[in-house]
DNA sequence: TCGAAATTGTGAAATAATGCACATGATTTG
DNA sequence: CAAATCATGTGCATTATTTCACAATTTCGA
């Protein structure tokens, strides 16, 4: 039980969906929930849930179902999602303040600390929420300084690379990354690439079997 | 060998990765490329490169590695990017917006035809792309006239499944979700649903669980 | 109080995905 | 032209993940 360094990857990326119709269920006072009824509302068999639960403990009762706000609170802990991790963003363009400006990250205990950008006319303007804008040579000093938790790229692809270097001179221990490029990392630092136009090609390939007439995966 | 009905799902995922280098190595008119090469920038086993590919056909030369300019080619044609593929927007709040500006998806063959939202102060407005936002009952009669292919969902999390129902009622084939709830769907229907906090999650945990005991600075 | 219904936790089977290792064919070099 | 080198394609072992199926536990109603 409990031993994290076999637990699936999958599992992970569960537990934080799970965690989005359980906030509900406390928000609207539903004090009890099954397995099945989590299943059904992520898109995933009821066994999942109780497996990807059981990797970290029991938290139900048999017969019963889990407590929503219980299980809410433990799915935090485990995520570490229960306290407040600092971020910092490069790559001012829209995505960046897209980001910036999106009060769910807010919501779910994230805190932007600092935003940079390459384009010195941007470098210096104040943000709706507070932050102002530096130039991205402040990232190493600035980012140490202020002991951030975590990075996000929203530079242009052939910028995220270099971005990412910068953020490794600051000891930054994770990224999150929007850009097209796979960003390479050393080993003391976690990366995760996400393309969002890769999502566009899966869809577009489903949908291109289905229309051939094939089965479809 | 080209049975699409048991491809793994990652395949198709590694397939849509692939093609970003290979694109690079065409416009800097680097021919030919291996499967090493190819795997190492991507972040993934070699082996893995030439499996799935093999799933398709045999595109390599033995003792010489693959034609970038061909092989980008045919993944293309595998996953039905090697055409135009037509998208609406519903929400053009930041996130939307950002969508519908970013180039790389008209680079990458997908045109957005027709954008939408409820708020009757946005409907009407033009983008600098030219489309008109247009009031989002307009939905099923435009996106159906419009024989649109793929729809995006950016609306807030308690909109989105009215905002897919709409889709549905179009006609439409496929819709990627990037609010926080997992929308529901008709067979016909394929969703591919992008929530972007999840992915921070993952990073958290990584890194909660890698630093755990140990001062995090 | 008892039996039926509900629902968890979990071992074991089934399914899916990955990666090794080598036969195969191309190319280069001496 | 033979040998060395390189890199693909693939059968198979390995590893990872999902799902089944059922014992265990709780609740409820007669
Ligand atoms: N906008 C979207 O909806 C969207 C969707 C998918 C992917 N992306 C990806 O996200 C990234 C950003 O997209 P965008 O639309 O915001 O682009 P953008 O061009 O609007 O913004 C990029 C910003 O990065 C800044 N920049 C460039 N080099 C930099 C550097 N070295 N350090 C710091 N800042 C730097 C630029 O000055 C600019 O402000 C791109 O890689 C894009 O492919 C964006
Ligand atoms: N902005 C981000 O960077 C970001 C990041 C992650 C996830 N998201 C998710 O993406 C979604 C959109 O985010 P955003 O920041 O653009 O929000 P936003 O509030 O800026 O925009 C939402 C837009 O949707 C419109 N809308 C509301 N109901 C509608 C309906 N039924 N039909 C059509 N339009 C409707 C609103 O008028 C508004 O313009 C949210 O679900 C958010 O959680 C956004």
């Amino acid at each position: 039980m409990t031993k994290r360094s076999k637990i699936p990857s999958p599992t992970i990326e569960r537990l934080a969906l799970y965690s989005r119709p359980l906030q509900s269920f406390v928000e609207s006072d539903t004090p009890i929930v099954s397995s099945e009824k989590l299943a059904e509302l992520c898109g995933v068999n009821p066994a999942q849930v109780r497996k990807d639960l059981a990797y970290f403990g029991e938290f139900g009762v048999r017969g019963v179902g889990y407590d929503a706000q219980e299980l809410l609170r433990e799915i935090k802990r485990i995520l570490g999602t229960d306290r407040e991790w600092t971020i910092c963003i490069v790559g001012m363009g829209n995505l960046g303040m897209s980001l910036v400006e999106n009060d769910n990250f807010r919501k779910r205990g994230y805190r932007f600390v600092a935003a940079f950008d390459l384009d010195s006319r941007k470098a210096g303007r104040r943000l709706p929420c507070g932050l102002a804008i530096q130039p991205a040579c402040n990232i190493p000093e600035q980012v140490r300084g202020l002991g951030v938790d975590l990075g996000i790229i929203t530079t242009p692809s052939r910028e995220a690379q270099r971005a990412a270097e910068l953020l490794f001179k600051a000891n930054i221990k994770g990224i999150l990354n929007f850009s097209a490029t796979q960003v390479r990392a050393p080993e003391c630092c976690i990366i995760e690439n996400v393309d969002l136009s890769v999502k566009l090609e899966n869809l577009v390939y489903h949908l291109e079997t289905l229309y051939k007439g094939m089965p479809m995966k």
